[in-house]
RNA sequence: GCCCGGGUGGCGGAAUUGGUAGACGCAGCAGACUCAAAAUCUGCCGUUCGCAAGAAUGUGCUGGUUCGAUUCCAGUCCCGGGCACCA
């Protein structure tokens, strides 16, 4: 009987469908493993090889995880509202609902080939209205509560309003704003100006923020959509447009995002990305009189008050109003015209920036200690939002300073004496003030407070603590999105007093609405009811989803509270680095705040993350021949498409001359002469490269291109010929992002169908550490699949049939079981699947040496590979003679005693160099081990007579004698 | 530019805490079985020198610490991810 994987998967996939063999209880008497997938967003490309990888390790750990006798909830969804759809609605004129259900098939079909444990009974989709519901359930907490700095946490609106009434504006927990007022004032105000107030609070507020704007297009564009400050598609201009935006106030949670980050289980990098991300920072916020302005301040933040003597210039944001109210009658067109540069640039371009930009406003700042005159620049590198979109510029400490001063001829004032070396900046702490007026003598580092206490006794400034984290812009100005349960009377936003959910229109016209306004403007009947027109972006229905597959068809509740109170936080979470700060950030604020809300009982969302790394494409190019400027066709017939391969590309000319020996010149000529067409070898060409065109890298072998299949793969390439080198033609390739466009996508589908699922999850985990970002490439597949051929021989042999045996094991057999216990249990738990396939191959290896076909050995090893290749397992399994299901198996335990070992092969070395090895007892101390090394012949040639000077001696590791 | 990763044979990778670099697999080479092929099995396989024994060299690059460095430190180059409206 041979390993005929197709109908072994079929037959158990069909098997455990119909036996409900995933479905997932909540079943609190059992103990609970929660292990989470980022869920994929259905794009219309569908699922290619780098998605499984991270599932595939979920898939592996939930089913050992089962084994170990834990109740494990393994759930998949989509998350499925999204530009794409949007935009691939626009172009085809298809209604995203429709285009997403078929996407959505498209991915779950792909997903059980693989053979994942989901229950698909809980599966959630972000764009169903039983599941947004709950987000704008959830959006509504947000709008009606605040952030109370007292009790440092989220509680209700109202609570606020009972504040305002009894404290006014002054209450304890209350952040400060612009607005002052004592209680009997906050009675008197009507309700316009109260609601302003109260929206300075909520923790989903509306506010006004800049956007990339594309008149042209008329819509808003994402920053990577805009290149050189043009629109991607078209090249339109983009301009910054002001539009009402909504915000989550996530500034609010900064302090406790930073501090539940010592409580979960992220990678160093992921968790100082998050850190860095929120960027705390303390220092002062010092105002800067305005030399000829009596009302005008400047107001700047900066980490290093100590260095305010030798603040030689100051810098703000170009989009500072502060800007034209400044500037200089003579410095007007100058600052103008910066001033339209730098609408036109991305934050990404400004932030990326290596050249030095800047003008000079004409207006001066006044040191408040000194009384020194200090020039007021604007230029791109300091953003609006950063701080207070002004820094005081110390050129002798700070690099970027330092060359905007050498730039424009800026004298550089030193106060740190010798640190500076007139050549660069030198960001130091331990300096001596020198130039520094009062601070004059003092380390930098202590100067740091009396600069400070002295802004603050002055009244010139103030102690500050900022946070380069902004608040989250949570609104879109699009159609595929989740709708606001929010009405606009009067100026006033309103919960919307309808019954949740609010379901998103059908529209006719999925372009934008009027001024900046999205699609949903564009219905009469949903303007008519004063609805919200924006939508909310991606990351609202992600942000607690993970809380929705607990119980996902409560339709009283997000999920029942004793329901996760059982499956609490995500045990394990896989996904990508790319949703290092997005994602992962916004969904632990959103679970703190349902936590201050008591709606569950914890704040942080995901126990332990790991990171999967990306698959990247592996793509292969021909390369095309342009031939119209030296073919002569002699009776006009068309000139055929050549490719030539890729070694051969320079072999065709030299400095603009043909190479009529070349090898390409031959094989050309014989082509080309059949189709009674000439080449003109006069011609001279300046400048000839093939054009280099990506090709479908599922008809190229390794290299070898399959020529047939090019020609079949479009009607232009029918007709093509080939220049070969030995017969084959050779592609060229390159490392590159995954995708459709790049035809370098590998479809997990047809791996499945020539291999079988568990040689493909096997595949994929051996190709190396999950964390790891790799190239795909197809040709190592044999290998996994002949050592499942090699381990079902194992059991079966395809002439003589049932191979297993009921005999005793041998010493031997048992260690090579034991062994192979102890590092596929190790390797799993620390995510190793790539030692643990190797670990799997090496016993079958062995096993095989051993010509052993025991029961005893291989049905342990059976249960092992479960979580691996469940279908091979499972059919083996029943093979055996095994009623019961293999997927609640109990996990083999490791003995010890098994695989103890009496002695070693010591690796002998000489000043640290390997020369030999000694099998030396495990027992042996130090002066045994030294007599014996000391004995041995090779150890004797190099010491040439002399003794040793130190012989090193770790025990069970290693000897090295030093000579 | 800033933040975070990564760099080891022809290729994917292993070396878990500073202790035998290259496990396992792919590709390649030689052989067995076969009419032949497929499948399977056996052996070789970092580089250089050498018949061999062996020696030298080798983990992006330059230094350092150590009896000993792929592993720790400093600097540097290259590649990937993120930088707030792609998901």
């Amino acid at each position: 009987m041979e390993y005929n994987f197709r109908d072994i998967e079929r037959k158990w996939q069909k098997q455990w469908k119909d036996s409900q063999a995933y479905k997932v209880k909540n079943d609190f008497s059992k103990p609970k493993y929660y292990v989470l997938d980022m869920f994929p967003y259905p794009s219309g490309a569908g699922l290619h090889v780098g998605h499984p990888l991270g599932y595939i390790a979920s898939d592996i750990f939930s089913r050992y995880k089962r084994l170990k006798g834990f109740n494990v909830l393994h759930p998949m969804g989509f998350d499925s509202f999204g530009l794409p759809a949007e935009q691939y609605a626009l172009d085809t004129g298809q209604h995203p609902a429709e285009t997403t259900k078929k996407n959505i098939a498209t991915f779950k079909s792909q997903l059980d080939n693989i053979g994942f444990c989901y229950d698909w009974d809980r599966e959630v989709q972000t764009s169903d209205p039983k599941y947004y519901k709950w987000t704008q359930w959830i959006f509504l907490q947000l709008f009606n509560s605040f952030y109370n700095r007292k009790t440092q946490k989220a509680e209700s609106i109202t609570q606020l309003i009972k504040l305002f009434e009894e404290y006014g504006s002054g209450a304890a927990g209350i952040a400060p704003s612009a607005f002052s007022f004592t209680p009997e004032e906050w009675k008197t105000f009507d309700e316009k100006t109260q609601q302003d107030i109260l929206m300075n609070y909520r923790l989903a507020f509306c506010g006004y923020g800049e956007v990339n704007w594309c008149e042209a297009l008329g819509t808003v564009l994402a920053n990577d959509e805009v290149v050189n400050g043009v629109s991607e598609r078209g090249g339109h201009p983009v301009v910054k447009k002001k539009l009402r935006q909504w915000y989550l106030r996530i500034t609010e949670y900064a302090d406790r995002l930073l501090e539940g980050l010592d409580r979960i289980e992220f990678s160093e990098a992921m968790k100082e990305m998050q850190t860095n991300w929120i960027g705390k920072s303390s220092g002062a916020e010092i105002d800067f009189a305005v030399k000829g302005f009596l009302n005008t301040k400047l107001r700047v933040y900066t980490t290093r008050p100590d260095t305010i003597f030798g603040a030689d210039f100051m810098v703000i944001a170009p989009e500072l109003e502060l800007v034209n109210e400044i500037k200089s009658e003579e410095q007007t067109t100058a600052v103008d015209e910066y001033l339209a540069y730098v609408k036109s640039r991305s934050e990404r371009e400004r932030m990326a920036e290596k050249k030095i930009s800047g003008v000079f406003t004409g207006a001066y700042a006044i040191n408040p200690f000194s009384g020194r005159e200090i020039p007021i620049w604007i230029s791109e590198y300091v953003l609006a939002g950063y701080g207070t979109g002004a820094i005081m510029a110390v050129p002798c400490g700070d690099e970027r300073d330092h060359k905007f001063a050498r730039h424009f001829n800026i004298p550089i004032t030193n106060i740190i004496g010798s640190y500076y070396n007139g050549e660069e900046a030198n960001p130091t702490k331990e300096a001596i003030l020198q130039n520094s007026g009062f601070l004059d003598g003092m380390v930098m580092k202590d100067a740091m407070e009396v600069a400070i206490q002295a802004l603050e006794d002055n009244g010139i400034g103030v102690r500050k603590v900022n946070y380069k984290m902004r608040d989250a812009a949570f609104s879109r100005q699009r159609y595929w999105g989740e709708p606001f349960p929010i009405t606009w009377k009067d100026g006033i936003a309103k919960e919307w007093k309808g019954e949740l959910p609010l379901i998103l229109p059908t529209v006719e016209k999925y372009g934008p609405g009027p001024d900046g306004q999205g699609p949903l403007a564009n219905i009469p009947e949903w303007v008519a009811q004063e609805l919200e027109t924006n939508t909310m972006p991606g990351y609202a229905g992600s942000s607690w989803y993970f809380l929705r597959y607990m119980d996902p068809h409560n339709d009283s509740a997000f999920c029942d509270r004793k329901v996760s109170d059982y499956w609490n936080q995500v045990d394990l979470y896989i996904g990508g680095t790319e949703h290092a700060v997005g994602h992962l950030l916004y969904s632990r604020m959103w679970t703190k705040v349902l936590y201050d809300l008591g709606h569950i009982g914890y704040d942080e969302p995901y126990k332990k993350l790991v990171n999967q790394g990306m698959i990247q494409g592996s793509s292969r190019f021909v390369y095309r021949m342009i031939l119209t400027a030296i073919a002569i066709s002699d009776n006009n017939k068309p000139i055929p498409q050549i490719f030539i391969s890729k070694n051969l590309i320079e072999d065709f000319h030299y400095g603009g001359q043909i190479l009529k020996e070349g090898i390409i010149f031959n094989q050309l000529e014989k082509i080309l002469s059949s189709k009674g067409i000439k080449i003109n070898v006069d011609v001279k060409v300046d400048y000839y490269h093939p054009n280099a065109l990506h090709v479908d890298v599922n008809i190229v072998d390794g290299f070898e291109l399959d020529i047939e299949a090019f020609k079949k793969s479009k009607p232009d390439y029918a007709n093509a010929e080939f220049v070969l080198e030995d017969g084959k033609y050779i592609c060229g390739s390159e490392i590159e992002k995954m995708s459709k466009s790049k035809y370098n996508t590998v479809n997990p589908d047809d791996l499945v169908l020539k291999y079988g699922a568990d040689t493909f999850r096997m595949y994929e985990m051996f190709l190396g550490p999950v964390e790891m970002s790799k190239p795909w490439d197809t040709k190592g597949i044999e290998g996994v699949h002949r050592f499942l051929k090699k381990f079902w021989r194992l059991f079966f042999d395809e002439i003589k049939g049932k191979m297993w045996t009921e005999d005793e094991p041998t010493a031997e057999e048992l260690k090579v079981l034991h062994k192979t216990i102890k590092k596929i249990e190790e390797d799993t738990e620390r995510f190793s699947f790539n030692t643990a396939v190797s670990g799997f191959m090496i016993a079958t290896n062995e096993l095989t040496d051993l010509k052993c076909h025991k029961r005893s050995v291989l049905e342990p090893i059976l249960i092992l590979l479960t979580p691996y290749a469940p279908h091979i397992a499972t059919e083996l399994w029943s093979l055996l003679g095994h009623s019961d299901s293999i997927l609640d198996a109990a996990y083999p335990r490791f003995e010890a005693k098994y695989v103890a070992e009496t002695s070693k092969e010591y690796p002998v070395s000489i000043n640290g160099k390997l020369r030999t090895t000694m099998n030396i007892s495990l027992d042996a101390a130090q002066p045994e081990v030294e007599q014996l090394v000391l004995q041995n012949d090779v150890v004797q040639k190099w010491l040439e007579g002399k003794p040793p000077k130190k012989i090193i001696f770790v025990k069970g590791k290693m000897v090295n004698v030093v000579i």
